[in-house]
DNA sequence: TTCTTACATTATAATTCTTATAATTTATTT
DNA sequence: AAATAAATTATAAGAATTATAATGTAAGAA
């Protein structure tokens, strides 16, 4: 479940100087709760009823800290602005190239190619970033009308 | 070389009645030539001894225009600004999470993804994006300093 | 070649996303 | 319970990108 992962989320927070705020338990509980991938705006609305005085710059301020505690994924577009991932499993994103959606889909790390690119290059590798693009059911259907 | 990229691209543009225009073979041509990954102000500021009149709004205006018609690519990092990346061979980039450097590195095109996510998520996939992310050996040594 | 028209460019303003700042408030430590 | 270090808020500033309207130009037709 959610909660279970979140309370992880939490702890890992504690153990490493992250003082644990309403604010930030609130956009990780969403974060968390939604499956979906929501952009820093997207948060700051969802959580205007239960903190009408909450500021963008904290949602901003906390996916950064939540990102360098590793929790937490940045996903950019070209597009429009970022959308936030919570780090669960090893999973990959399809996007649609017409509405945007985003689907997640399970699939071996690609570890091979972090090794490949470490010898080639001479890097440290230590992550990488993949990406699937386009067209999901629904638009693939509309276009043929 | 390049310069053979660089006349399929401009052909590929005279199919899809996309007028060529000066600017838009400088911009091209610059692409082609630097094997770097330019920003769109890094391209601009490179043409302007050439076209001292060129606005930046037509430096994006082309970069979208050639990315509609698939010569060129899009890559969108969080931080910073976007970088254009022409599309030739198959290769990936090995990017430096200390100093942004961008490597390239060849290795076969990850079709088996592309197939699987199509099966496992009804999309029509078209093509994918893969980055890796480490430090490269310059900032490796520095940091051992 | 010249004319015409639709498309490109320019210059500027506007938008949007994100970050910085300073004052206030709050969580943790002593 | 008091002290301190960090978080939040509100606002302003910054940077990247896009929209607008006027002017200029490429490419096909006469």
């Amino acid at each position: 479940m959610a909660n279970e992962q979140l309370q992880e989320a939490v702890d890992a927070l504690k153990k490493t100087k992250v003082r644990m705020t309403p604010q930030r338990h609130a956009i990780l509980e969403f974060l968390f709760d939604s499956m979906s991938h929501p952009t820093a705006d997207e948060i700051y609305k969802a959580l205007e009823g239960k903190f009408p005085n909450m500021s963008v710059a904290t949602v901003y301020n906390n996916l950064r800290v939540f990102k360098e505690v590793g929790i937490v994924k940045e996903l950019t577009y070209g597009d429009s602005s970022s959308r936030f991932d919570c780090v669960t499993t090893d999973h990959y994103h399809v996007i649609c190239s017409d509405c945007g959606k985003i689907v997640d889909f399970h699939y071996p790390g690609l570890d091979e190619v972090e090794t490949l690119a470490e010898h080639v290059t001479g890097f440290q590798v230590n992550n990488h970033r993949m990406e699937v693009y386009g067209r999901c059911p629904e638009c693939k259907n509309i276009s043929k009308h």
